[in-house]
RNA sequence: GGGCGGUUAGCUCAGUUGGUUAGAGCGCCUGCCUUACAAGCAGGAUGUCCGGGGUUCGAGUCCCUGACCGCCCA
């Protein structure tokens, strides 16, 4: 995120990076609950103001962790816009969002199964909930079928279930409408064994025949399915749960029992009366707490609902229509599942700690007043008795509504066009681009579309015009990021211990080493699995360009001694040099060139492991290995130097530092700041690196010759030194050597001799027609190189490796001619391949030869 | 149960609309304290592209199928 940013900036737009942040409703009232118990009170004790006071208070000290650990990372975020979702303004939003949603009726409030959290006391959502495969029990009992005089038949109906506890609370017993085996029992009443209560046997289609018996308990107070099917067969509902999961009165002999001591003995009890007829294992999914890992219990509750169909309607066809884009492409397919089977959204929580609804009940005519502004009255009798509803919203109402809500909604509906407000709105919403993890796609991502296109639309354009869904949307496009996981892939977790905190690795490697681990690792669509050997290995990097920069602040501090200077007025640009500049500054200006094409390319499509190698392989690989080592040969600072050469040399190198350095702030800000400073010696021409411009390629300083040049030295130098390491060469010694190449080459070597001499200690570049006979030599498709040298050649390594070569190059001249003989190849592949493949087969055949001839010139050992 | 991914060098991963003999970093082996850098330099080795079948002149890439791993949803 932080690397588009500053990329974007340095690229001349107009950046903001606003980081998405919420006051975490029901984990925040867990940790500060938890502090209360650990202190020997309770929120209860406290009262809800003194509560809410102290969840404040823990917010002043912890709330700004994660903004810390952002600063430290260099996240480029404008602070000045930083937000809370509990602050006044945004809860105005918040309230505005409810009421509108109410006007509309698509907020309602009513019984209804959801999920109930008995640690944390509230409703919570279908995605709070997780599931986990756990080893649980099928029991079978069977409840006593009752005849025409309403005693017991000797007859009975065995049900299966997971969930014994919850009988006190049976209904109904439901079969199949075509299960022959128990369709006599339609229309006939069972007693609920331990309750005593007489139930009536219900058909329905949903039933599983093979699930079981085939016979289920019906339970709508708590089970979704049972609730449902209760609904279809007008059955009553029996609550027979508390707050607390414990039994209530309903549940006779057992209230007062956690739900599992209550099956237990449940169990025990029909055991006792012959009624259990077998426990099976079965392994099933048991909905959690997300939160607080509690099982979760379906629970009939009164609760506040969101209408979500013709939110869900507009938020897809904003996707459909990709006025939306996601990246990875893969999932919008994700975003489609989810809400192609999306249900009403349960927003209301049992909590104290977040935006309390703004609905309020009358004590006299039990109506509901849902207001902007706190009412005095019942709107609807007048009544002063009115009290507001104790629940405030999920979290994720009030972070659903960010990307509207912080650019000023719904102040700007209110007020003119041209306001400061209004101007924000106008100015970032849309936004572009939302940068997130795949784990809030529907708690998170999927709600700001939701709620932004709904809102958003009402909004007018800043002409005055009518608002299009495609101005509606909260963003662009997502871009789906990796999840940073440890060394072995795991999703780090506290309870686990495999957490690695970013400060701790940061204050070893330091942040730009960090910052590039995760950039080159984050190819999209995978998970970056953290492995320090890699921070090391960047921090490596950052350690070469800090050598790099030595070496040239070594260098321009020698030059100024004899009067030779670099004007500051020539960098800030993408550096270019005359045709006859020495072949290595074309050659790095070329390379630059290509770099930063490629890395612009890269980040436009979100390739940040591309644009980090491409930066890494540029300034290690081509930079340093090859350009500074060349360039030593030009920074001649003797009395005798030509200084126009010099001082020629001395900018380019400069240049081209100073603009790699601009390729790679966004990825290394920090070096980067530092060095560049240091390049201008104090007088920059801005506050920042940050704020320079971002290097971009121009077409017409692609150097083809000095690239293809560049390429043929340094394939020699490459061969020779290979060739003195074979041939035992010291380090230190230099060499002579032989060299056959076609003649148009030849003054390319001449004319960069020098350069061959030093990278390759080479003491004399000969020209010759033939090789001479006994020599140790390496071919390549353009030359062949002997390394003259006393010491004998190894025969046997060198027969291994001329052997070892012609192997592969058989194969290969075998592969293509099988191609190059087939009529179908020829006649269907496009020219250029064919061609390339011809060219291929002759470079290979002639290598071939070479190697044999060599292999056969050996010397017997 | 429904859906979505993945399987490429010892490890972590790239590999574009099918196109020439499949790449990178790390690690590994060998030799070097060469005046920017031993957190370095130079050289080197390394592949059943998960298995099977198909389409095609041509498959790591497309289709079918099997195995294994992971994730999401119920």
């Amino acid at each position: 995120m932080d690397i588009l940013t500053r990329w974007r900036r340095m690229s001349g737009r107009r950046a903001l990076w606003l980081p998405g942040t919420d006051h975490a409703g029901i984990a925040t009232q867990m940790m500060v609950e938890r502090q209360l118990t650990s202190e020997g009170k309770t929120r209860q004790e406290l009262g809800r103001e003194a509560f809410v006071e102290r969840v404040w208070e823990w917010r002043r000290h912890y709330g700004g962790a994660i903004l810390d650990q952002m600063k430290r990372l260099g996240a480029s975020v404008d602070w000045q816009r930083e937000y809370f979702t509990m602050d006044e303004n945004l809860s105005v939003a918040v309230r505005e969002a409810f009421v509108r949603l109410h006007e509309q009726g698509l907020i309602y409030r009513g019984a209804y199964i959801v999920n109930w959290c008995p640690r944390c006391q509230t409703a919570i959502s279908d995605l709070e909930v997780v599931h986990e495969d756990q080893k649980g029990h099928l029991w079978e009992i069977r409840y006593p079928v009752l005849g025409e005089d309403g005693r017991d038949s000797g007859e009975f109906l065995t049900v299966a279930t997971t969930r014994p506890e919850t009988m006190m609370g049976d209904v109904a017993v439901a079969i199949h409408p075509e299960d022959e085996r128990y369709l006599h029992l339609h229309g006939k009443k069972l007693r609920l064994p331990l309750v005593g209560r007489e139930i009536p046997v219900v058909l329905d289609e949903w039933v599983s025949r093979d699930f079981g018996t085939g016979a289920v308990k019906v339970t709508p107070a708590h089970d979704p399915n049972d609730f449902a099917l209760g609904q279809r067969h007008d059955l009553p509902s029996i609550n027979v749960m508390d707050d607390t999961g414990h039994l209530n009165a309903e549940g006779g002999a057992y209230a007062g029992l956690d739900r599992y001591v209550a099956r237990k003995k449940i169990v025990a009890a029909l055991e006792e009366q012959g009624l259990l007829v077998a426990v099976k294992d079965h392994a099933h999914a048991v909905g959690l707490c997300d939160r607080c890992k509690t099982v979760v219990e379906p629970r009939l509750s009164t609760q506040w609902f969101i209408k979500i169909q013709p939110l869900a309607d507009k938020a897809k066809q904003a996707v459909r229509e990709k006025h939306i884009r996601f990246t990875p492409e893969m999932y919008e397919k994700t975003y489609f599942e989810w809400m192609d089977n999306i249900h009403d959204w349960c927003i209301s929580r049992q909590l104290w700690w977040g935006h309390r609804i703004p609905a309020w009940h009358c004590a006299t005519c039990h109506k509901i007043t849902v207001a902007r502004e706190d009412p005095a009255v019942c709107a609807h009798c007048g009544s002063e008795k009115i009290t507001q509803e104790t629940d405030v919203l999920d979290t994720w109402f009030s972070s659903g509504l960010l990307p509207v809500s912080v650019f000023g909604w719904p102040k700007i509906m209110a007020e003119n066009r041209g306001d400061a407000a209004l101007s924000d709105f106008a100015t970032f919403y849309p936004t572009s681009l939302l940068v997130t993890g795949f784990d809030i796609l529907f708690f998170w991502v999927a709600r700001m579309i939701m709620l932004g296109c709904w809102f958003a639309g009402d909004v007018p354009m800043p002409d005055g015009s009518p608002r299009s869904l495609a101005d509606s949307v909260p963003f662009k496009e997502v871009y789906i990021h990796a999840l940073v996981r440890d060394a072995n892939r795991e999703k780090m977790s506290k309870t686990k211990g495999n957490v690695i905190d970013p400060i701790e690795i940061v204050k070893q490697y330091g942040t730009d080493a960090v910052r590039f681990t995760l950039a080159s690792m984050a190819s999209p669509g995978t998970d970056i699995a953290f492995n320090v050997a890699r921070t090391e290995g960047y921090r490596a990097f950052a350690n070469k360009i800090w050598n790099a920069a030595r070496f040239l602040f070594m260098n321009v501090d020698r030059a100024a001694e004899i009067g030779v200077t670099v004007d500051p007025a020539v960098l800030g640009g993408v550096p270019a040099v005359d045709k006859d500049a020495p072949l290595e500054a074309r050659w790095i200006v070329a390379e630059l060139q290509e770099t930063a094409a490629k890395v612009n390319q890269s980040l436009e499509n979100y390739r940040y492991d591309d644009a980090a190698n491409t930066i890494y392989q540029f300034f290690w690989g081509s930079f340093c290995d090859w350009y500074l080592e060349i360039v030593k040969l030009r920074l001649d600072f003797s009395e005798t130097a030509d200084k126009a050469k010099t001082k020629a040399a001395l900018t380019t190198l400069v240049q081209v530092f100073e603009c790699a350095l601009r390729l790679l702030s966004p990825f290394m800000p920090f070096l980067t700041e530092e060095l560049w400073h240091a390049v201008y010696d104090g007088n920059t021409p801005a506050k920042s690196i940050a704020l320079t411009r971002y290097p971009k390629a121009e077409e017409a300083a692609a150097d083809a010759d000095a690239l293809g040049n560049m390429a043929l030295l340094q394939s020699l130098i490459v061969e020779v030194r290979a060739l003195r390491k074979e041939m035992g060469v010291e380090e230190k010694a230099t060499t002579p050597i032989d060299i056959r190449i076609e003649a148009g080459l030849r003054t390319v070597l001449k004319e960069n001799s020098a350069l061959v001499e030093r990278l390759a200690r080479v003491s004399d570049v000969r020209f010759v027609d033939q090789m001479g006979a006994g020599l140790s030599n390496h071919s390549t498709s353009n030359f062949d190189v002997a390394v003259i040298y006393e010491r004998t050649i190894d025969v046997v390594a060198e027969r291994e490796r001329l052997t070892r070569d012609i192997a592969k190059y058989e194969k290969g001249v075998a592969a293509a001619e099988r191609q190059l003989g087939n009529e179908g190849f020829l006649a269907k592949a496009p020219a250029h391949v064919v061609e390339g493949l011809k060219k291929q087969e002759a470079e290979t055949r002639l290598l071939l030869d070479k190697a044999r001839a060599a292999l056969a010139a050996l010397p017997p050992e």
